[in-house]
RNA sequence: GCGGGGGUUUCCGAGACUGGUCAAAGGAGCAAGGCUUAGGACCUUGUCGCGUAGGCGUUCGUGGGUUCAAGUCCCACCCCCCGCACCA
């Protein structure tokens, strides 16, 4: 059992010494570039990575066999801010993070400390996960292995950046983010310990007049304006003046703080408790309305500005706030509110929407039963409201101007003119606490001055289609997806203030972002091997240089002069890329498709002429573990490195490729790993037997043509499903169909060998190569074989060795047996003597005649058929009998209903002399039934036929007879 | 909510674009038999129901429809998974 990986290890070093996977330019040879998204260097690779690696390099091992001069090189990404980011769990001493280090990674004691350095530790899982990319046997050039923070690269993605901002790719912009004080950088969703999903929301602030100050109440729905009864205030809460862009302003103390962080001027001037206003009156905006300011729980200080206005009629809290304050006259005392205030104030209706009567916020009060303002129903009626108003709702006659239009479409433009006017501002506030990974509560930050990507621009999205339209997707499916993305992306902020990475050259401040500093680096690849074997030192690598490489643009001595690289060296270069570009293929997971593998695809399209743009683009499912999401937190991690270790790496390929293609999500489990090394096993033993077999046959028969011919149509299948990244199709043809071809040929063929045998096991061998290469390098080395099978011909398929009459000559054997055994089983007897008889000739002329005329004729009919086909027996016979038009009939309807093409092979296959066959096959036939077989044709003389079973017999299904 | 992908026989999955060879490939599991000192090895058979003749009946999320014929085409509905951005 443990035979096999520990031939693994031998044949890697094979591979190693020999150089076989060091791919140099080659004018003579085609090439083909292939490629994986290189890792994030912040841990261990998992068999996820394993799973969709697995697909490129079985795919560059077959281009490879196939004679391309295939490159596959390799790199790591440590560009970001996760790595620093781990650093300081460590610093901090994370328990649950060192555990996972400890434990998942397996990283030593007395490696752990040194982590503290964000590159020691970006170092030492490239070290670690080098040796298992190695120890996978994946068929990687490293002389063109990298980090995205080596000065080299990093100078190749300043000149894109340069190239992009001059072409008009990358502008400036301002825009709200969930930002962390603490950390003073904006929290994605992976580094919150609250608030996953959450992003900033605008609201409108409605900039209501109290004495010479503004009252900004805060709402999403600024239309109900019309509306207003009264301004809500959290008695309880603590409000302030504040100096506000030159205006004076009253608001919550944390609405003070957060526009402090969206562009705003602020001074708070002095501090108090809401109950202060309360009582007061206020003026709308817009209708110039004096309204009274009354108290309200629901009122959170800490959501937007802390102030609301009251619009009853359309809003289910301010109706429910307002009958709880009707009925609370302990407040109304306590706050020195008038009962005729109260009583005055009347919802005013202002939108007319299907479904709803005057007071749609009373409506949806009933409908979910909401009690009170503190009742969490009352939420879910808002959402009714708030839904059915916007799509359908129509203002009334008392919204001035609005009057008569939708909800949907007034709403921007009412916002628009209340801010030209300076009724209102706007205001960004989070719907719900986020918090972040560093345990402080994050805002709403309105970054000024960020650099983007335009991917919103039309010109480029339409330039990103024409590139995915340029290359072949697989799954077909994703291009849907792709073609979503380009649509639905908007500009993309492209640099941060830190983690690791490239400085943008023109603002230094800034570092570009992982996702955007990893969209063109595959031409990269394409120059480092000689950068590194030149050593030249990263100042050389100026925009001049790059541009003379991949634009051909500058004077080669000019350039050479001034970089201090030497002209043949710069000619090399060039040579390399033009030679290499484009990426003929690129995988990933599937997760990657709305960012990397469109970015990648906006930037070609961008910076590259249309011969550079990528050939194909595949993606795969996302790897799960025994049916779960396989996560470091669930304990179920399955690291690349213990499934090698415990399974080998041909097993822990085939169990993965076995598991998925096309995007559906491929499983790993235990049972499945431990399962494809026994077959491996069982394919080494079978192959052992063969290789090692005394060839006691030279000369072949039928059963050779069918095994061969089989062969054929597996080379075909083997090799389309690869073409088309369907490497589960492809393992499962190369391995399972094949052995079932081999097992049926064993089982005919009894315990003689043939030299056939050995030949197509070195053609199985070779279609198998590309997913368990190790183990094919050792039998094809027991075959005789010298070269490496790494390096060995792809099987190409010969339609001169296609042998219909073999193949028919053996599913007509395979149809006897299986009829046979049915019948046994239905009547619970064993026969002692089987009959066959085979269909008399006329029956035979009948049914390739038929055939024939079906073929000559569009669509074939029934009728058409039928008196064609009588009248040609008439001809033939002179005339006809019952039995032969019933016949006749019945041949018609099946072959109507046999697809084109079998017919056109039925027909080529012709007349099979089903007597020689069956008397050929006679002795196994006996041996697997168990019985004696007596085997003659319909009609002849004297044939022993006690039920009348002959007349059944019918082409390619003789009668039978069991005694 | 928006966008993308799916629901097939015990399980995983092929088939669907191009309707008929489909009770539906292949693998796994399970059962029986063989081979074996033994086997998580290998070989054979069976694995929707019925059946003393190779057959018949009922199935491919649900409900309709088109057709001589539907897992495959059309319509409606239900359910599941994934993505939704300052970040890998």
């Amino acid at each position: 059992m443990k035979a096999l990986p520990q031939f693994e290890a031998k044949w890697q070093k094979a591979w190693e010494k020999a150089r076989i996977f060091e791919a140099d330019r080659d004018e003579k040879r085609k090439k083909f570039f292939v490629t994986f998204p290189y890792s994030y260097a912040n841990g261990p690779l998992h068999v996820g990575h394993a799973f969709t690696a697995a697909r490129v390099d079985a795919f560059a091992r077959f281009k490879r066999m196939q004679g391309f001069n295939v490159l596959f090189p390799w790199a790591w990404h440590w560009t970001g801010q996760t790595i620093a980011g781990a650093s300081e769990r460590i610093k901090a001493g994370d328990p649950d993070f060192i555990k996972a280090l400890r434990e998942i990674d397996r990283v030593p004691a007395t490696e752990l400390h040194k982590f503290i350095d964000p590159e020691y530790m970006a170092q030492y899982y490239t070290r670690e996960n080098r040796t298992t990319v190695n120890a996978a046997g994946f068929s990687i050039d490293w002389r063109r292995e990298f980090n995205t923070t080596t000065p080299a690269f990093s100078q190749f993605v300043e000149w894109q950046y340069r190239e992009l901002h001059s072409k008009g790719y990358v502008t400036k912009g301002t825009h709200p983010v969930v930002w962390c004080p603490h950390c003073r950088s904006p929290t994605g969703d992976h580094d919150r310990q609250e608030g996953e999903g959450v992003s900033p929301e605008e609201y409108v602030l409605m900039k209501f007049r109290y004495n010479d100050h503004y009252l900004p109440a805060a709402t999403f729905r600024p239309e109900t304006i019309f509306g207003v009864t009264n301004i809500w205030m959290n008695p309880d809460a603590e409000y302030v003046e504040a100096e506000v862009d030159g205006e004076k302003w009253v608001l919550s103390k944390a609405a003070a703080d957060k526009l402090s962080e969206q562009k705003h001027d602020i001074e708070v001037t002095s501090s108090f408790q809401g109950s202060k206003l309360i009582g007061k009156e206020a003026t709308t905006p817009l209708t110039d309305k004096n309204v009274p300011i009354l108290p309200a729980r629901f009122v959170d200080a800490h959501s937007a500005s802390g102030i609301v206005y009251s619009v009853p009629a359309h809003a289910p809290f301010d109706w429910l706030a307002l009958k709880d304050l009707q009925k609370d006259t302990e407040s109304q005392t306590k706050y020195g509110i008038p009962k005729n205030v109260l009583e005055k104030i009347q919802p005013i209706s202002i939108i007319r929407t299907e479904g709803f009567d005057e007071y749609p916020a009373a409506e949806a009060i009933a409908q979910v039963g909401a009690k009170d303002q503190c009742d969490p129903k009352a939420e879910k009626a808002t959402k009714l409201v708030y839904k059915k108003e916007f799509h359908k709702g129509v203002l009334k006659e008392n919204c001035g101007k609005y009057a008569g239009k939708t909800v949907q479409e007034i709403k921007s433009i009412l916002i628009k003119d209340l801010v030209d006017t300076n009724d209102a501002e706007t205001m960004y506030d989070l719907p719900e606490p986020v918090v972040c990974r560093c345990l402080n509560p994050c805002i709403v930050k309105v970054l000024e001055e960020q650099w983007f990507l335009k991917y919103s621009d039309e010109a480029w999205k339409n330039k990103a289609k024409e590139a995915l339209s340029n290359a072949a997707v697989y799954p077909e499916s994703a291009t849907q997806w792709f073609l979503a993305t380009i649509d639905w992306l908007q500009d993309w902020p492209c640099a941060r203030r830190s983690g690791l990475g490239t400085p943008l050259p023109w603002d230094m401040e800034w570092i570009i972002e992982t996702l955007s500093d990893s969209t063109i680096y595959m031409a990269f690849y394409t120059i480092n091997k000689h950068i590194k074997e030149q050593k030249i030192s990263s100042e050389r690598l100026t925009v001049d240089v790059f541009n003379w490489i991949f634009y051909n643009k500058g004077d080669r001595d000019e350039i050479a002069e001034t970089s201090g690289i030497s002209k043949a060296v710069l000619r090399e270069m060039q040579d390399e890329f033009t030679y290499w570009y484009p990426v003929d293929m690129r995988n990933s997971a599937k997760e990657l498709i709305p960012n990397h593998l469109t970015f990648f695809l906006f930037h070609h399209a961008a910076l590259f002429p249309r011969i550079h743009w990528p050939k194909i683009i595949g993606a795969n499912g996302m790897l799960m573990k025994e049916k779960k999401k396989m996560s470091k937190s669930k304990g179920n991690f399955v690291t690349f490195r213990s499934a090698l270790e415990q399974y080998g790496a041909d097993a822990t390929r085939c169990a993965l490729l076995l598991s998925a293609e096309g995007m559906d999500d491929p499983d790993w489990s235990n049972d499945g790993a431990r399962d494809a090394m026994s077959k491996l096993e069982s394919f080494y033993n079978l192959s052992q037997t063969i290789s090692e077999g005394k060839f006691t046959e030279e000369t072949s028969g039928q059963l050779e043509a069918w095994l061969v011919s089989v062969l054929q149509h597996r080379i075909n299948r083997v090799t389309d499903s690869l073409e088309k990244l369907k490497t589960r199709t492809a393992l499962e043809n190369a391995f399972f169909a094949i052995w079932n071809d081999f097992r049926w040929y064993m089982r005919r063929k009894g315990r003689s060998q043939n030299r056939v045998q050995k030949e197509a096991l070195g053609i199985w061998t070779r279609l198998l190569a590309p997913f368990a290469p190790h183990l094919c390098e050792e039998v094809w080395r027991n075959l005789g074989n010298d070269g490496f099978i790494s390096l060995a011909d792809w099987p190409k398929s010969d339609t001169g060795k296609v042998d219909p009459v073999a193949e028919e000559g053996e599913t007509l054997v395979k149809s006897i047996l299986e009829d046979s055994l049915s019948i046994i089983q239905a009547t619970k007897t064993k026969p002692k003597e089987i009959y066959l008889y085979g269909a008399v000739d006329w029956k035979w002329d009948v049914f390739l005649e038929g055939l024939r005329l079906s073929l000559t004729i569009e669509e074939p009919s029934q009728k058409d058929l039928m008196k064609q086909l009588i009248q040609l027996m008439e001809r033939q016979k002179g005339e006809i009998t019952k039995g032969a038009v019933r016949f006749t009939s019945n041949v018609i309807n099946e072959i109507i209903r046999i697809p084109k093409d079998r017919r056109e092979w039925l027909l080529r296959v012709g007349k099979v002399d089903e007597c020689v066959i069956l008397e050929k096959a006679k002795r196994f036939l006996e041996r697997e039934l168990a019985s004696k077989i007596s085997i003659r044709n319909e009609g002849e003389a004297d044939v022993y036929d006690p039920k009348n079973r002959a007349k059944f017999a019918k082409p390619h299904r003789p009668g039978i007879y069991h005694e």
